[in-house]
DNA sequence: GAAAACTATGGAGTAACTCCAAGGTCAAGC
DNA sequence: GCTTGACCTTGGAGTTACTCCATAGTTTTC
């Protein structure tokens, strides 16, 4: 026999390191729900959503969007599908991580070549980055 | 003897491959400014501006913010004093990129570790991936 | 009985745009 | 002269994932 625990919001809260606002915000985008709302209006919530809650920041943790979670928690509502669109989700997400990281790179080469152009010493009239930056119309 | 050409904006989107909307966006936020509006109320422009425009254009394309184009833009008004300014702004926005990427490499290194636990047969309810993002409360 | 600590709602602000609607202007063709 | 199309204007909403704030009601603590 179970001992069914309810939670304010501000427990779920401590318990998970997110602010209440945060967790006001995931329940507008339709993330979750309150389990019911007292006769004052509070929010109350099951140890059920506080495990969500969880997973949510896991996913978080990893740069994973909202709306992928959101899919993700559809397709746990399904246990007997093959898991398939979990890993397609999270091989597209590897992809988008990787792709970001190599653009990034090529940014960082071009920064940094374009930053050993120039010594302190320049007065900014003479300054080989701004030069380089603007127009070279001819 | 300078021929001053005046542009329109779809003049300087065409040469800038900016849109009409991002320039009037970069106007509000004060990055620049047309040279006149004509009795029509259209905005007319100048060669200055089309640098300008390409200058910001570059900078974009190293992710580099609008403060900090503000800022560089800003720092040209004086020619006489030293870059350092310039050169602090590239070496901080080198270590942002650079933050950014070892930030995006951890997350990579874990998703493919996720992605590993799990095989494409498996059913939703025994996905080791969903699993390890849930939550172990005991 | 008052103050502190909680709850609620709604709205604004962040970054850098993009898209849209409603309406005014201008040049070309007939 | 008139229509058509391609411009131009402004203002506002939508995107992502929150965060912060004001205002107001409730509950707990001293």
């Amino acid at each position: 026999m179970k001992i069914q625990k309810n939670y304010l919001i501000k427990d779920l809260s401590l318990k998970t390191g997110l602010s209440t606002d945060t967790i006001r915000f995931y329940e507008k985008k339709n993330l979750l729900q309150p389990t019911f709302r007292g006769s004052n209006n509070y929010r109350y919530y099951d140890e059920k959503t506080l495990n969500k809650l969880i997973f949510i920041k896991r996913c978080r943790a990893l740069e994973i969007s909202l709306n992928e979670i959101t899919y993700l928690l559809e397709l746990e509502q399904n246990p007997a599908q093959s898991c398939s669109a979990v890993n397609k989700l999270i091989d597209d997400h590897i992809q988008q991580v990787t792709d970001k990281i190599n653009e990034l790179k090529k940014f960082q080469t071009q920064l940094v070549e374009l930053r050993s152009t120039c010594n302190t010493d320049s007065r900014i009239d003479d300054c080989q980055i701004l030069k380089q930056l603007e127009a070279k119309s001819s």
